[in-house]
DNA sequence: TGACAATAGTTGTTTAAACGACTATTGTTA
DNA sequence: TAACAATAGTCGTTTAAACAACTATTGTCA
């Protein structure tokens, strides 16, 4: 067995940088158990992530742009992202009175169905990703995480619509379903 | 202005979650620096990804599974993804002479290039990101990062064949161009 | 009040990701 | 050594992401 040759030609590993890898690599693992969950229930990340914030934002809907501002990964065609939705029938859309230019969109019994079947399984999951961490580890890598994203937050310019803190925000990475363990 | 009601039919915010979506929301807005420094060379970030690793690789090349499972976010078409790297002349491929099954890529003088061209405005962008974290700050950040993906690397049936460390690694995520900013 | 800018969302089009089925080559073993 | 399994990679097809141009409605103000 051949030990790898030195990469002299690579960049110097620094600290920096191989925070940014932790980071997407951890992300990615931590994802793919989530895309994996919700696969069966043939939703997306982002798709489930839709209908967490409608939940929240619950009887008055929110206009298209709204959901959009508040999703984690900006998706830059909203539109067809709640027409796959709706078509579904998890969410419905109604354009207002008042403003006609906007559009409300509301999740549905159906959708609320569904999300509701996927409560318990998710915070199992998150459980389990997390088990091996104690609290305080938890506590820390939060922290440490906000602070890390905080001068990216204010500076995103789809950021300044987005009025009220973000709570209804779950997850989304990778929108499409990922390869998962297919059998 | 009406302060938003109480979310009371959504999940309990346990730190489980909060974690969760801190590396989602964090991972989403560094990866989007990055893919922004990306696009106008054209590169995603997988694509980028795959020069780092095939330059760590030298002379003799990596199969393609090899390439694959080396990446961060797993590519279930590397296939493809290395075709388009090749019509663009930044890789070569080269089918085996021992193994006919095999088929070597190695990376182009072009590829070789482009990386080269790359290297300082990368440095450059994580030194930016990562500049308000203090030293102590961002090495806790790596350890827990490393910490909380350790029990899913090993599970992951693709990392089996993957022996050695992988340190040529750099990033990816999302792997389209992200939207950035648009002049 | 008429022209123009700003806002909200939609639609067209290109490219790529995801999934699965497929071919070619090599390894195994009865 | 013939049959079969395992491995490496490719290709077909569906769906969605990304980007840009577009329509409709409302706000502004000269």
């Amino acid at each position: 067995m051949e030990r790898k040759p030195k990469p002299k030609h690579d960049l110097p590993d620094t600290l920096d940088a191989r925070v940014f890898v932790s980071l997407m690599r951890t992300a990615d693992a931590l994802s793919r158990g989530a895309e994996a969950l919700l696969k069966p229930f043939n939703l997306s990340g982002t798709q489930y992530n839709v209908l967490r914030i409608l939940r929240g934002a619950g009887e008055q809907g929110l206009a298209c742009r709204e959901v959009g501002c508040k999703l984690i990964s900006r998706d830059p065609d909203i539109t067809r992202l709640l027409d796959r939705m709706e078509s579904r029938g998890l969410i419905a859309r109604a354009r207002e009175k008042e403003d006609r230019r906007v559009v409300k969109t509301r999740i549905t019994a159906e959708g609320m169905s569904l999300l509701h079947d996927l409560d318990e399984p998710v915070r199992e999951l998150h459980r389990r990703q997390m088990q091996h961490l104690t609290a305080k580890q938890l506590k820390q890598l939060s922290i440490l995480l906000d602070r890390a994203r905080e001068p990216f937050e204010a500076s995103e310019p789809s950021n300044r619509f987005c009025r009220g803190p973000i709570d209804q925000n779950y997850f989304t990475k990778r929108s499409r379903n990922s390869k998962g363990e297919t059998t």
